[in-house]
DNA sequence: CGGGATCCTTAAGGATACTG
DNA sequence: CAGTATCCTTAAGGATCCCG
């Protein structure tokens, strides 16, 4: 699954209040990101139906993907797992330095 | 963060009805990953403060491992994730169906 | 039994340059 | 603008063998 890749969670926050985004808007929230690793990712989660890809037939090219309702859907575990990390990143902290204590 | 990794969930199944497991008796489930992943594995889990590593001075060497309280809050956000993959799944192999007849 | 040491393969991710 | 093409680096994961 790529929903455990390194930018789909990322891409996910950047589409998630439904408004459609193009390609290079994307790439400024994730710290400009390569072309070649955006397109991979937006592939995959088109490919998987979590977002949708509109080709305007323009000229410049506009192309702009929204999240579709499947990939809504992943919101709310996205959240959960957001708020775990946050109220609990005090004690992994805690944990590791408990351990590098315990090594030297 | 090691929560990503391929291993760490399955580890925490293995041992989230609480039951202390030896080395060897977590690599039965694991479909016999090699002693090397499995160590990795639980050290950063460890280090993390997820699992309690305890070592009994007997012979021969027996050593435990047991979810500490962060360890089994991990669960509950772990039972969002799987239940919105069982939910969806179905949804998800249309989607790479339909793409692939897209692309022919 | 519970690992450590060593070597290897693969794939994600990235840098750079070019194109319709 | 929205990519594609090419090359490269790194690190996760794994196989195999060895040790206290």
């Amino acid at each position: 699954m790529r929903v455990g890749g390194k930018w789909t969670a990322m891409v996910l926050r950047c589409l998630e209040d439904g408004t459609p985004r193009r390609f290079s808007e994307l790439r400024v929230p994730l710290h400009w990101i390569t072309p070649k690793v955006l397109t991979e990712t937006l592939r995959a989660m088109e490919r998987d139906g979590f977002l949708r890809r509109t080709v305007h037939d323009e000229n410049p090219p506009r192309v702009e993907y929204a999240l579709t309702d499947l990939g809504r859907s992943l919101i709310t575990p996205l959240d959960a797992a957001c708020a775990w990390a946050r109220t609990h990143a005090p004690e992994i902290t805690e944990a590791r330095t408990a351990y590098e204590r315990a090594a030297s």
